[in-house]
DNA sequence: CAGTTTTAAGACTCTTTTGTCTTAAATTAG
DNA sequence: CTAATTTAAGACAAAAGAGTCTTAAAACTG
């Protein structure tokens, strides 16, 4: 619900990579072992984020993925944009099409605030912040399999 | 996103149902016609209802399907539950297995908020109450097709 | 240069969701 | 009883999402 598979595979593997040392390139291969989410599949999540410009990818021995800009000013909304694209929040609870002050449907005020609601909270909340309260509280990115962090 | 498109089509049989007269049975073909939903998708949609007992249904001539209790007790989430289940208010939005206070997940906090209003939402809002507000601002439950109210 | 490591790209498969169709059962009308 | 109308049930098909695999290209190591 709300975000794909995808997406949220991204935002784990985004939050992983900011929870170590800034601007070193880590092997998808890693992530995806730690993360316990298929490497192949990973790969190619990682691939919308690095032409989307999010993170930075280099080839060959010590290579991997690497966030491309400082972590303070990557947002969660970036991710969700990159990812699963800007429809969730131009839509309504009952994606009626072109729902809107003009042609409203029956749930548009009720859902809009909570839309609005998502929306901030996606905008304000920053890779970092939350990079932070993970190690702070050793948090989990993946089930079981408690991270080395 | 959020609700699936079976939810969604179920929410709007209702909210349709809700604008006609009490305790008339209205065949399912007519409801698909009005809402511009494949009639044999919506049967099953509404199989489902009439087992949860949110609807009732009647074959035969002057057949169909009616609301089973009184618009006013039948909350959204009623519908939302009765289709998609409550898994979508056990989880959080990375959807880690077992999230909850005792191993949270990094956004546990953030969602967790507005998880609540998305609940509160639904739990408050009557069908009657939307259908009300259908009849009295002339609006629409399908794309285009304007509904003769 | 040859071999290794790593991402890139895309074909392919599996699963879930969405949607269609056919047949059966209930109800009514004549 | 017969024919018509309507929901019930379930098989089937199409589309989308999730996941796998293979091959290519880039970069490093020796």
């Amino acid at each position: 619900m709300i975000l794909s598979k995808t997406c949220i595979y991204g935002i784990l593997a985004t939050l992983h990579l900011a929870t170590k040392k800034d601007k070193e390139y880590l092997p998808i291969s890693q992530i995806a072992k730690e993360l316990d989410i298929s490497f192949h599949f990973l790969t190619k999540i990682l691939q919308k984020l690095t032409q989307q410009e999010i993170m930075s990818s280099y080839r060959g021995p010590n290579g991997g993925i690497a966030l491309a800009r400082p972590k303070e000013e990557i947002k969660l909304m970036d991710i969700v944009v990159a990812i699963d694209g800007s429809e969730i929040f131009e839509q309504c609870l009952l994606k009626l099409p072109g729902c809107g002050k003009l042609k409203p449907c029956p749930l548009h005020d009720e859902w809009g605030l909570i839309r609005k609601q998502i929306q901030e909270m996606l905008n304000q909340t920053s890779v970092a912040s939350v990079a932070e309260k993970i190690v702070k509280n050793s948090l989990r990115l993946a089930d079981v399999n408690p991270l080395e962090l």
